[in-house]
DNA sequence: CTGAAAGCGCTAACAC
DNA sequence: GTGTTAGCGCTTTCAG
């Protein structure tokens, strides 16, 4: 017969110790009103027989878990498995545990089983770390939705009526394309990411903007659609140098996509920066080593995520202690612009120049 | 006063119902002996009254939480964040939730605060997803590893006594050298990632043993090691080429760092593959646009992580259920090689040879 | 300062 | 088929 190794708990403790569980229960719980050397004994029963106190019976009576639910999708990106990241360091910087639930997809709509399993595990909050996507915010208007925990959200159009965390990806936009600007190119082409995606539309609308308020003219032909892969990238610069020839220059919305942009020029025999400036976005590690190295926007989604995470606490506690509510606000984080080779047009010129 | 949301619990149901909790705990765990009239009755309550029952509570009664322990370094990098991505999806087929744990440093060795709190949560099993580095195995001669709970490894060196699973570094490694040789490449250095990863000793082992078969020297000036990362490849790649002027070739321990070598033999002129091979591994998404496109060890992380989840599956249903127990094995997957551009110099000729 | 009783939400074991 | 009793491991009254 196999012996069943048997956990020691809080009767096993006072036992020994000779004292109720109630005395073990404040020792383990650090209150002032045990004498001195009853606490003494108990803690060197609690060392003894490797006691350790059950967090789920804890969090059953004191309807408080200390734990963290997690909605996420597409871990195996930078951006997601970042955010991810940020939401670990601070969760355990706040004493929280993390309840992981990764989506199939970006736009899973069948929500309900996920908040189930949280709640059932009673999370004291939830943060739903996947970007909006398509439909995949309808479900905030049904009613299950009434949920008895706090939510944060991350990377979505801002709303007046929940908590959320972005990066400003319009701003983001707008660095890029003024950059493009100042550097002396005209024409100014770019590679969209999914229009889906509000991220992706919200770095369209700077490029949109920016030309437009700088006199130029947008034309449909100046712009075409990837879905963030390399892969994509590198059947939209093809098409897009076809179709927009005078293009001097190109915004593309993020970096996977230009490296294959990078690719493509080479490839041709343009010269980057001179024939032709790239610019991408999230300053990937690797953007400061393609060929040649990539001008990019700089976001921090691990950031994002740590202030989050802060903003759920706050709110957690603010309900736990009855204090005043915390409104529900949207936070967005500034990216900045990093300035690289595949931009550096009039530095070459100026060389030139100079020589 | 604030109205504090009550979630309706087993004995609501029971009274709404007419019935004992015991029967309204039958209908849900689809227990047989419940008449129909009653279980339909019970079911429409059940839904009127937005119940679920507690994760929680079951958890403590039947010594069973359905969670598992997560424990993982680096997520921002591609590697962890994949496997975390496959251990998820894996946990959710067979109905576990999961407890995640990101350390702050691969070789973080205060291990046992962190399984206290897995522990204290009743997790069924422990799936330590950190990469063997340094020394960060020492605690497993300790004590309070003998835990009441299965522990499965990722990546790491295979032993005796405990169940394991890691992609075949040492193979790929193989794979890469003696495509370099039968591309016709003489010389052939390497840059290892930091020696302290058992992951890089292997690839280097396999640099060492099929260049020694196939009767070729080793010297310390024809390999260098990095730490995988993009910055540090630039930094070997220069070193290397002062050391070994007349490497012909060069098998990069990761695709971060043969990205930098890349770009610095584009920098110096060297054209790729003609002058200079290069193999990389991982296959990241982004090699196949590199410049040239790289030829790399394919290694499937999130494959890693599913075969170490069904595991440790395994082992606690063998457990569960007082079956034989589950011998703790060591298993390895075989890496693939992908060839593309960056390699391609027997084509090159050939298509010479034919013009 | 310490302990006894009650109960968090659920289920196992047994009775009827 | 269904209910009763006891108890998972802990904390919260409330006595003393």
């Amino acid at each position: 017969m196999r012996q069943k190794t048997v956990r020691a708990n809080i009767k096993d403790v006072a036992s020994v110790a000779g004292v109720s569980t109630q005395t073990v229960s404040r020792v383990i719980n650090e209150r002032p009103d045990v004498s001195p050397e009853t606490r003494k004994r108990v803690k060197e029963v609690i060392e003894k027989v490797g006691y350790r106190p059950s967090a789920l019976a804890r969090s059953l009576i004191s309807q408080r878990s200390y734990t963290l639910g997690v909605v996420i999708a597409g871990l195996k990106y930078i951006g997601p498995s970042s955010a991810l990241s940020g939401i670990a360091s601070a969760a355990e910087e706040a004493g929280y545990a993390l309840l992981l639930k990764e989506l199939p997809r970006f736009d899973t709509d069948d929500i309900e089983p996920i908040f189930q399993a949280f709640l059932s595990r009673h999370v004291d909050g939830i943060i739903w770390a996947v970007s909006e996507v398509g439909e995949n915010r309808k479900w905030m208007n049904n009613s299950f939705t009434n949920l008895e925990v706090p939510l944060v959200y991350l990377t979505m159009e801002p709303r007046e009526d929940v908590t959320m965390v972005s990066v400003n990806n319009y701003l983001g936009g707008r660095l890029a394309v003024s950059h493009l600007l100042d550097q002396g190119y005209k024409n100014i082409g770019h590679i969209a990411g999914p229009l889906e995606w509000w991220e992706a539309r919200q770095r369209m609308k700077a490029w949109k903007d920016v030309l437009t308020e700088a006199g130029h003219e947008i034309h449909d032909k100046h712009w075409v659609a990837g879905n963030w892969s390399s892969a994509s990238g590198a059947v939209a610069v093809e098409k897009l140098m076809n179709q927009y020839p005078e293009m001097d220059s190109v915004f593309v919305a993020n970096d996977q996509m230009a490296l294959s942009v990078l690719h493509a020029l080479n490839q041709k025999g343009l010269r980057v920066p001179e024939d032709v400036g790239v610019v991408g976005f999230d300053n990937i590690p690797e953007s400061a080593f393609f060929w040649p190295s990539l001008t990019t926007v700089q976001q921090d989604q691990y950031r994002v995520a740590k202030v989050a995470v802060e903003e759920m606490i706050k709110v957690i506690e603010a309900v736990r202690n009855d204090l005043e509510p915390v409104q529900p606000r949207s936070i967005l984080l500034e990216p900045t612009l990093v300035v690289r080779r595949s931009t550096a047009r009039l530095e070459i010129i100026k060389n030139k120049g100079g020589g």
